[in-house]
DNA sequence: TCGTAATATTGCAATATTACGATGATAAAA
DNA sequence: TTTTATCATCGTAATATTGCAATATTACGA
């Protein structure tokens, strides 16, 4: 009891889940809006932009990256995100279908 | 410690994340589906078609409809409900704009 | 090699979510 | 009136998520 029960639910419904979940935290949207609006990112800008600690931001990073959403790279020390425009895309494009199929089947 | 701290960022990122949160369980994702398919609907549809206990439906569908996601009437003992379809596609909207926004400023 | 800055990981406490049985309310059917 | 069907709500157990301090790790410069 208390777990989700993905097993009853189809691929595709679990996909659209997990896409979600990823936006599903402000401090995830807000992480994505800020890299999106530089130049390559690092995690301490984001710390002092959002107002949570290093580890917690490093963990959301991670929840996105491992959504496949960043493309990180290291530049000396510093690490500098970019959105992973591709599959950014394919996330925005499920999402809208999800949305146009349950609208036109609808009474 | 442990609850997430909504006050530090602003409204639109908390929309955001509000409405991502509604479609980060794969059970509300099968209700909107299901619910989209048929003429109106009833929770024990629900209950057999997803092969939850009657009472978590229940509680996905106050979810969805807190989100203002759905338009329910009572018709006898059973209760149809039906998307409401201005409100879905006012989240379809704001999500687009998003990934729209997002996208555009990304390097 | 040492010190330091940036980031990741770990461990834990607080809180939220998910799921279900039990109970109650309501309305049709018997 | 009694029974049955439908649905919401309450209480609670199991699990997941969030957030942070402490600690590791990594990479650079001195």
């Amino acid at each position: 009891m208390g777990a989700t029960k993905r097993f009853i639910y189809n691929q595709s419904i679990n996909e659209i889940a997990n896409i979600a979940k990823v936006f599903a935290h402000p401090a995830r949207v807000a992480i994505l809006k800020y890299i999106s609006e530089q130049e390559g990112c690092i995690n301490n800008d984001l710390v002092d932009e959002i107002g949570l600690s290093q580890a917690t931001i490093s963990q959301h990073l991670s929840v996105i990256g491992d959504a496949g959403l960043l493309k990180g790279r290291f530049e000396g020390k510093k690490k500098c995100y970019c959105i992973n425009i591709e599959r950014f895309e394919e996330f925005q494009i499920l999402l809208n279908s999800f949305f146009i199929k349950t609208k036109t089947n609808c009474c």
